[in-house]
DNA sequence: TTTCCTGCAAATAATTTGCAGAACT
DNA sequence: AGTTCTGCAAATTATTTGCAGGAAA
């Protein structure tokens, strides 16, 4: 059974948060209504700018640490796209994450798009995936008809032929 | 066609590095023979260590600019797993990794796992995955083992350690 | 010789933490 | 009142970069 039902609105979580001996602050209230109101996948220092314009006094390492916490709660999750900083999404919105690694570019995409991954892995190795925290890195659509010598990536890679290969 | 064929042994890579116009060093040589003899996925300072057991002198930063151009020439990929520093591999070995958010133990699996995958998000979106450079994150087969509200719900399980560095 | 490579130190980028005081319950 | 939060600055971690000297071709 799950200890922490899904909260689905702002004050969901701030009852949740109160619940667990935890305070309702202004800053928590604000960054709650970003992500609440705004698109998936933003990052802390996004989602720090957001707060700031409501309450410019508002740190970033609060939002660190206040992102921390909405995660220990369970209301958020954080995926690590590839390279740069994490990206925090609500728990209750799980999709996957398709990464261009050439252009940056990120597609959300039904978690049904892994099933076959998760049942073979399941199968194969008991492994269960986790589908809210998901990344699969590649290239997009656009980058993929490109020349190998693409333009967003300096390094002239050539293209390693997944044919075959035992 | 594929203007560089996956490299076998460190003198393929020296000979091809040359052929860029690259100079051979021994700093390489040796950064090229841990990637060849040792274990897979490493990260950069643990590579640097193996290198320094042989030439003191190394330092980090030249592994690190190294490895970048050893990338570029198409000899290794590296992979961020989760949280901690990238992890380097030969490109030869490519494989996914399953990571265990609870253990933090990295499983390695055959890039077929990922076939339904790659051609599901080829076909509904173009998306070219590249299986070597993303982690999968969810429960071993251990962890997945164990009831349901266990480590999850304990404080303090954001932060499983990768095995055992110092 | 000419260009590339390296060590060093310092710069970034992303995130974390110690502390004293302010805010919530 | 008694905790929990917050702002700030400074510490960490992972990686990059400018520069001048050293080494390979």
């Amino acid at each position: 059974m799950a200890a922490t039902p899904a909260p689905r609105s702002v004050d969901d979580v701030l009852e949740l948060l109160r619940s667990r001996g935890g305070r309702v602050t202004s800053s928590r209230r604000v960054l709650l209504a970003a992500l609440f109101e705004g698109g998936p996948h933003r990052t802390a220092e996004e989602l720090a700018a957001e707060v700031q314009a409501q309450l410019a006094d508002v740190h970033l390492s609060t939002v660190y640490r206040n992102l921390d916490e909405l995660e220990r709660l369970g209301v958020l999750v954080h995926s690590h796209l590839g390279h740069g900083p994490a990206t925090y999404h609500l728990a209750s919105e799980t999709h996957g994450h398709l990464v261009c690694e050439q252009c940056g570019a990120t597609l959300e995409v039904p978690e049904e798009l892994f099933a076959a991954l998760v049942r073979a892995a399941r199968t194969a190795y008991g492994f269960v995936v986790d589908a809210r925290h998901f990344a699969v890195v590649g290239r997009c659509a656009a980058c993929a008809a490109l020349p190998a010598g693409a333009p967003a990536s300096a390094a002239g890679t050539s293209e390693p032929e997944p044919s075959g290969g035992p």
